[in-house]
Order: C-alpha cells, then sequence, then structure tokens
DNA sequence: AAAAAAG
C-alpha cells in the first residue's frame, strides 16, 4: 500500500491528513494524484466509498501553492448543499497548515457569510450551481482566475437538471485551467459529453479486478413488498444485531417525511433530510445524525450521493430507486472506507420492472424478488426478519475486472462509483480504509475502449460487454491516445 | 415523474 507521502504530497498536506489518522492512500488517490499534480485533466471513476475527494482535493490544494494570493483560483460544484458542505470540511481540512482558505457557497443560508468569506480572499470555493451562479451574476464572485475546475458526482452535474447551469459555468472560468470530473458512475454518453469539457482527459478507474460492479463490501438483499408491512419489516430491520446507523431512502419527500413520523412513534430515534425542510432543518438532521444523536435517517435522494457517514451498517430502500446508478449511490451510503454493510430494497408491485432493470444492469442474477424467505436462510439469521417475509438474498456478482483505460479516448465504460472520503475523516475508525479510500480513485486509464461512439446503453455501470471489451482491447493500464 | 438547485 503506498502512503500519501510517497505520492509527492507537499508535507503539510501530508501532515495534516495524518493528523487525522489518514496516513494510506486508496487506490483511486494512488492513480489520481500523481497526474492531478502536474495539471492532468481527469476522469476519475471509483466506487463509492473509496476515497475520490482527496483524489481531486490534494491536486487542488497543491497546485494553488503554499501561499496563494487572495481571489478564487479553484471551483468545486457539487449537486446538494450538503455535499457541499462535507466537501469544504474535507478541503478545509487539506489546507489547515498553510493560508489557503475555503468558502461554501450554497443556497438557502444567508448570504452575508458567504460573501464576507468571498471578500476576505478565499482561494477554494466549493458550492452548488444555483448560488454560485447567482452571486457571479451579481459580481460578487469572480471566478475568471478559477484555473482549477472540479465536477464532483460529475454524471449528477452533467445531467440534464444541471446541465445548463454547469455550461453557465464554464463559460465564466478561464479557458485554460485543469479540470477534474469524478463520479463513482460515469456512463458512456456521459463520458462523451464531458470531454467538451477538458482537455485530452485520462479517464482513471479504480476497480479491483476481482469485483463485480457493485462494492464487495455490501450486501444486497430484495424483497418484493407487497403484502407485506413495510413499516413493521422496516422496524425489525432497525432492530436486528450489528445495527448502528441507518439511511432510509424514500421516492418522495411526503414518504420521508411521513415515515419519520412513524417511525418516531416507534421509539426510533429517526431525522429526516429532504428539500421541502428548511436548510437549517436539514443541517440540524445531518449533524444529529453524524454525531450519533440520530441513528436513523430518512432521506430522498438529496442524500443519495456523496454523503460519508460513519458507522453506517444498513441502507433501506423503503422506495426502489429508478435506476442503477441511483441504486448504487444509495447502496453506497454503507460499506465505505472498507468497511461492510447491507442494502435492503422493497420492491413494489408496480416497480417490478425497475428491479428489473437494476438487476440486469448490476449482474445481480437475480430477476424477480420473489423468493420466499425460506429459501434464504442467511436473510433471516442475519437480520431477524420476521418468519413469513419474503424477500431473497442478492450475491454481488463477480464481473471481471475492468482495466484502466484512458478515457481520453472517449472510453464508455459506466462503472464506477465513488470513493467516499469519510474515512478520511474518521481517521480512526478503519485504518486502512483511509489509505484505501484514497488512493482508489485513479482509475485507470485506459487502454482504449470504445467509447466513442457512446452507444452503450447502460450508463452507469458498464454492464458485461464493456467490461469484455475494455478488457480485451484493453491495455491494463497503459494510457492510450485520447480517441478522438 | 420525482428530486435537486436561487429566491
Amino acid at each position: 500500500m503506498t502512503t500519501f507521502a510517497e505520492l509527492g504530497i507537499d508535507q503539510d498536506i501530508v501532515d495534516a491528513l495524518a493528523s487525522k489518522g489518514i496516513v494510506d492512500a486508496f487506490p483511486i488517490q494512488e492513480q489520481t494524484i500523481p497526474l492531478g499534480l502536474p495539471g492532468q485533466d481527469i476522469i476519475g471513476q471509483a466506487k463509492t466509498g473509496t476515497g475520490k475527494t482527496f483524489g481531486f482535493g490534494i491536486p487542488v490544494v497543491q497546485r494553488l501553492g503554499p501561499n496563494p494570493e487572495p481571489g478564487v483560483k479553484a471551483l468545486i460544484v457539487v449537486p446538494t448543499r450538503e455535499l457541499a458542505v462535507q466537501v469544504y470540511e474535507d478541503m478545509d481540512m487539506l489546507t489547515s497548515n498553510r493560508p489557503t482558505s475555503v468558502v461554501a457557497i450554497y443556497g438557502g443560508k444567508a448570504y452575508e457569510g458567504q460573501i464576507d468569506q468571498l471578500k476576505a480572499g478565499a482561494q477554494i470555493v466549493v458550492g452548488t450551481p444555483g448560488r454560485l451562479i447567482d452571486l457571479a451574476n451579481q459580481r460578487l464572485l469572480d471566478l475568471s482566475h478559477a484555473t482549477e475546475v472540479v465536477l464532483d458526482e460529475a454524471d449528477k452535474m452533467l445531467d440534464l437538471g444541471f446541465l445548463a447551469d454547469i455550461e453557465k459555468i464554464f463559460t465564466k472560468v478561464p479557458a485554460v485551467r485543469h479540470t477534474q470530473l469524478f463520479s463513482a458512475t460515469m456512463p458512456g454518453p456521459i463520458v462523451a459529453l464531458a470531454r467538451r469539457f477538458m482537455s485530452n482527459p485520462i479517464h482513471m478507474r479504480a476497480n479491483d479486478p476481482d469485483e463485480g460492479l457493485t462494492q464487495a463490501n455490501i450486501k444486497h438483499l430484495v424483497y418484493r413488498a407487497h403484502s407485506l408491512d413495510k413499516d413493521e419489516v422496516i422496524a425489525r430491520i432497525l432492530q436486528s444485531e450489528g445495527r448502528e446507523k441507518a439511511v432510509i431512502f424514500t421516492r418522495t419527500k411526503r414518504a420521508a417525511q411521513k415515515l419519520v413520523d412513524e417511525l418516531g412513534d416507534r421509539g426510533f430515534n429517526a431525522a429526516a433530510v429532504h428539500g421541502d425542510m428548511s436548510q437549517e432543518a436539514r443541517e440540524r438532521s445531518m449533524a444529529a445524525f453524524k454525531a450519533g444523536k440520530k441513528d436513523v435517517l430518512i432521506a430522498t435522494d438529496v442524500a443519495a450521493r456523496g454523503i460519508d457517514v460513519n458507522d453506517v451498517t444498513h441502507v433501506i430502500n423503503h422506495t426502489i430507486p429508478d435506476d442503477e446508478k441511483t441504486y448504487l449511490h444509495r447502496a453506497g451510503r454503507t460499506g465505505r472506507a472498507g468497511n461492510t454493510g447491507i442494502a435492503v430494497t422493497f420492491v413494489d408491485w408496480d416497480d417490478v420492472h425497475k428491479w428489473a432493470l437494476i438487476n440486469r444492469a448490476l449482474e445481480f442474477g437475480q430477476p424477480e424478488p420473489t423468493e420466499t424467505y425460506s429459501s434464504s436462510p442467511h436473510l433471516y439469521t442475519d437480520l431477524n426478519i420476521p418468519e413469513g417475509t419474503k424477500g431473497r438474498l442478492v450475491t454481488a456478482p463477480k464481473a471481471v475486472a475492468p482495466k484502466p483505460e484512458r478515457s481520453s479516448e472517449g472510453s464508455t465504460d459506466a462503472e464506477g462509483e465513488r470513493t467516499p472520503r469519510r474515512r478520511r475523516r474518521r481517521g480512526g475508525s478503519t485504518p486502512g480504509a483511509a489509505g484505501e479510500a484514497a488512493g482508489a480513485e485513479r482509475g485507470e486509464a485506459g487502454a482504449g475502449t470504445h467509447d466513442g461512439a457512446g452507444k452503450e446503453h447502460h450508463d452507469g455501470n458498464a454492464a458485461p460487454r464493456r467490461r469484455r471489451r475494455r478488457r480485451s482491447g484493453g491495455s491494463s493500464g497503459a494510457p492510450t491516445a485520447p480517441v478522438a
């Protein structure tokens, strides 16, 4: 295992990490940091909870120099306010031993503090699109010298809901810059689109060849939900042995609110996070959950990506997500930094097709969530699910591991997940983990994959074919020239 | 279709 000190990172940054107990680099970090430091544009893909944030964050901090002039020189864009706070904290930690200052710019909060920090000369900005554009339009945020640009959860940022804003933001930053895009999932078409904003990017993927598309540390369980009292089963799961913190995802804000009340009535310490809450209430919930004052978080997909909380042992999909990418990100709130986790999904009558889609994309080999409980003794044992409940243990498939490819060519695969940053934060919780996470991101660049065509339908995670292709074509490791 | 993101 490689340590951060061996990656050419400035001593004060190595010290900042060490003070949090973070010494070893995760694969993605080991792979992307040496490329990011000299300014190589990167599309970094690595599974959830494996350290992507430091993969881009360390090069950003180091490239600004040990004592940067006042003024915004780096911009990190994220899809949610809570993630902005989290990434801000990570960047703030990385810069703790140098004068560089970081500011979080996002909506739902007073302008004043944010504007003051910008006026004070903050060099690194972490923010969500709306408020960033708002302040830029008011000439309170000058991005014309932001030569370091990062899109975290990049595939989400380039999705329809955000694309227009991102394009606008790119018109405000220098044409000559260092651009990094990171995510656990990078569908082929999105990679192709991303290249419009990058210069000869290398697509790095940190994947264990023996692993499948999903995180090996996460055990997946799927239940057919009709004829089943979901609230009751969820309550049982929450009482199962080994459960520490749990995140429950619902499809709508209303369902989240309703469930938090229901579980509260049942005596659980549950908090909710969704877009109908005030920003203050959202942050209060997140803080209570991180601190352990609440051990159940009920959320909409606002919390599906990036959020890194220690000791989350269970993720429960009260409602199945719409696609495999969201499934992967939601499940990725557990099993971070080397820890293990369990992801339980309830499939309602009308959503069976969604499971079919996810099952196929992620290669679970579990077409129907209809097996009865008796056929899955492990399920019963592990979760203490009430007898008669239907459900089935899904074993994560082992897919062929993708090899490194260079994406400049336009690789296609969509596999990645993101790596979590949290581990690092924790510092101590899982020693090895921190290191791992950090290193994980870099990917393999690629051997040229075929993506140029963009034909792949699967987006997020690579389907088996993709992998094969890569493999075949690919060189593992050796970067190929970018495909035009 | 829902959720997110400016107010």
